[in-house]
DNA sequence: TTGGACCTTCCCATCATTGGAAGGTCAAGC
DNA sequence: GCTTGACCTTCCAATGATGGGAAGGTCCAA
């Protein structure tokens, strides 16, 4: 129990690459590892439980910005799951903007390709609309 | 007509500001305008459609590289719509791609959310998948 | 003791864009 | 002619999240 482990091992169990780990210590997400004698990193299982943390907000799109709000929540006793909805109704909001203005590029380049023949003319609806809007 | 113009008009006209046209032409989106005596830049009334152009692919979500290859596609008479319709169509199919990862986020976030009270307490099931996802 | 697999820091690249600094040019008003 | 301010020039750096690689130190097993 409780075992301790170099950045590889942490690595490896958290599904976070070492690189990264670094990276994330560097930019405040994760606080400084422990060092051994040697200068090597030193992570718990604490630890390793902070970075699969980290690795699923960042599969659920989260910013570096917003997980490092959400890691300090979660460590919060005296958190309010107010502030965590907060965050996470304001992502969904972020997104589902995104997904219309891509919905909204597609819709008009579909259109624009189901006019275009594709063949070996040169002729094209999508370089003549890109060309000259009006 | 076929007046010329410094990069601040054909700025205005194009809508793609000084600083990305220099851009541009920096990473051969487009050719090296022309130069005065005195070093500035010049613009013809082509040049500035040429800008409009990537303005409008950049609207359509176009990375640049593509951009870059529909430019010169627009301008060769001997290209083919099918060469055009092909990058369009691989546009699309990343974009929709895009849509269905960020669709599958909002919906887990949405669902977790749904069942946060988002009140003064510090229960969160956001947080609870987040920290152990078994 | 040697080798290889690990670790360290540091710098650079990506992508598209924006910002600023430092300096040159132009045109209008005095 | 000179000043002023708006424009232009180049160069360097930052964004956000990540990856790649170099140069060098450490650990462990044969």
């Amino acid at each position: 129990m409780n075992r301790s482990m170099n950045i590889g091992e942490a690595a490896k169990i958290s599904g976070v690459n070492a690189k990264l780990i670094r990276h994330y210590e560097s930019i405040g997400i994760i606080p400084k590892a422990l060092r051994t004698d040697s200068g090597y990193r030193i992570y718990s299982e604490s630890d390793v439980n902070t970075l699969a943390f980290v690795r699923r907000a960042r599969g659920l799109g989260f910013s570096m910005k917003e997980i490092k709000k959400l890691v300090s929540l979660w460590r919060n006793r005296s958190r309010t799951s107010h502030e965590v909805k907060t965050i996470a109704l304001a992502h969904v909001g972020e997104m589902e903007r995104k997904i219309s203005e891509l919905q909204e590029m597609v819709k008009t380049l579909k259109h624009l390709a189901k006019n275009c023949h594709g063949d070996q003319r040169p002729e094209c609806p999508i370089l003549d609309n890109l060309g000259k809007p009006e």
